[in-house]
DNA sequence: GTGAAAGCGCTAACAA
DNA sequence: TTGTTAGCGCTTTCAC
């Protein structure tokens, strides 16, 4: 529990020729002055206070990442590409689940700006609500005018630079593979309707099925909240409303491993009775039984990619939000319907 | 970007006593005295640094998580359950995921070190590395001196207060399942080597096959790294030296997923042909086509026993380390061997 | 019940 | 090249 001070003294120098040394400052020093100070820091095991230092430089070296669930493996991977970024440049991040719940989020955002984090990162898609948006855009301005970073991976009614991807052409592309299979009655598992992301990749959905006249049915769609539980309930709700439903597109794949076990459990197969499509390509997506074809998201690049942007604005480079490029990954949990099969 | 004494002038009252008012103090504080100052604060929207407050009070309401992998879905339970019960007592919490690698996970605890974090906790099986396991201890020596909370949730070499469960009767629970239903041949999928949990689980294997007289053969034991991938590995290999297994045990979930698929992918049935059985019983590990028959670690409360504890011992309680429940939970991926099946 | 003053551990002018 | 000084924003004695 040495401080500065007693490397100084133990050294014989001064306590700014210490700090010069530690923190290698452009400020010359003699070479035999720094080597008995660097001697005396390793003799007391010194470990600098990053607080005391952040309280005089007006940076911790830190990141907070809002998320939605940190125990959802799509979050899981956007942090550790944050985080893996972050620890390069010796940052370290903070993430909080908000549960999508607006007050905890803000709640978060004022802990994390009364800890002076240099950047914040939000992971998940926004959420809609009048109050909460206008509170965290002041929230934001003031931290944005005394130079925190801003970051946006997702839909956001916040303006800030982003990294994204397409989500709507990501809906849009799956929607067509299943169509170019031959299916016709596609239900849609949506998220959470209060969040942004949500209506994203459903508006992508609609639209594909407007583009091949398909006309659009509103019991075809169910929300699923982006959980598997709740994408098992609804995909058992379609299913007691539209049994003619030959495909089934969760928009993301956790829901979508909900839908698959529920169609197991009634034993439906899958693909050959209905197919089902997911979005994200979450790490065990590949490893179901029937894997999961599903729209793959970068999502660790993502998080890498957002992290850099925050060092970037913090060093006063000029930042471009970024897209990162989406795609349809074709696995065995889609076919052509059951009529269809040749 | 407000200052306390900015509040104070504004209140027409000195910095120490906005001190005493926003920081709940026990000193008193007239009640209209305390009204001009709480208006003032919020005319200002004042958020105190809590740098500037950690720097005197040695307080910083952080703690510091070290996981394998934050992406890992066992370690975003834990981290989960830390954050919340951290949360509500006001704490933040760093998770930072080290690999399993000995350096970067010394990095990690002296970076935490240096912010001052009030705890740490070591959600991960420690790493059996001589250098290591003594540059640790020494560092962590210093910590819990000077008043830091040290708290264990997984098997360490560090001596410290400690939330886990009984991962070798986990193993033997569920190698006695898997003997129960006939099974002689089985095989095992271990964790990395220079893990203690890895070890620890694959003890509970043996001494289960040890007490049922089954002969322990080398050969179906195989080393999974605690990934899908190294999982699929493991058994491709497996299969290749023993065809005659009937049942598998990954011991953990994520290698049993890898398994699984890697079984799907050559036709072998599950459980028909060959039983599979995980450890820990992650959030996807029930939405399988075949849910996982598997040891049930309660991470969510793993990680929330564990920040308790971490408070605990920092407002001075008495603590004892506790052993939260393990149960095998059988679901549709084990059965009786082929042979065997009436 | 309130304020003045010192100091947490560090960095950054400014002098020397 | 080194040291002296002031101060980051807060809490906490100690007077009053």
């Amino acid at each position: 529990v040495s401080s500065l001070r007693d490397v100084a003294v133990r050294a014989g120098v001064s306590p700014a020729t210490v700090s010069r040394v530690l923190s290698d400052s452009a400020h010359p020093v003699r070479d035999d002055t720094r080597e008995r100070v660097l001697r005396a820091a390793i003799e007391l095991d010194f470990q600098p206070n990053r607080l005391a230092r952040a309280l005089v430089t007006a940076r911790t070296h830190t990141i907070g990442a809002i998320v939605h669930d940190i125990s959802d493996p799509y979050f899981g991977e956007i942090v550790r590409g944050l985080e893996d970024a972050a620890h390069l440049s010796d940052y370290q991040v903070f993430a909080c689940s908000s549960d999508r719940d607006p007050d905890r989020e803000l709640a978060y955002v004022r802990a994390l700006l009364s800890y002076r984090v240099d950047g914040v990162v939000f992971a998940g898609g926004g959420i809609e609500n009048r109050t909460y948006e206008a509170e965290l855009s002041r929230l934001l301005r003031s931290f944005g005018e005394r130079g925190g970073a801003v970051v946006l991976l997702a839909p956001h009614s916040v303006r800030a630079p982003s990294v994204t991807v397409d989500n709507r052409a990501g809906a849009v592309e799956m929607t067509r593979h299943l169509l170019g299979l031959g299916h016709r009655k596609i239900a849609f598992v949506a998220g959470p309707p209060h969040i942004r992301t949500s209506g994203v990749r459903l508006a992508g959905y609609r639209a594909a099925l407007k583009e091949a006249d398909v006309i659009h049915e509103p019991d075809l769609e169910a929300p699923g909240w982006f959980t598997s539980e709740g994408g098992a309930k609804a995909v058992s709700d379609l299913l007691a409303r539209r049994p003619d439903l030959t495909a089934v597109f969760a928009s993301n794949d956790v829901m979508a491993f909900g839908v698959l076990h529920e169609l197991a459990s009634r034993g439906i197969a899958v693909p050959e009775e209905v197919s089902v499509a997911g979005f994200d390509d979450v790490q065990t997506a590949a490893y179901l039984h029937s894997p999961l074809t599903t729209v793959r998201i970068p999502m660790y690049e993502i998080g890498r990619e957002g992290a850099r942007m925050v060092l970037d604005i913090l060093s006063g480079r000029q930042v471009q939000s970024r897209r990162l490029p989406v795609g349809v990954v074709v696995r065995a949990s889609t076919a052509p319907p059951p009529g269809r099969r040749r």
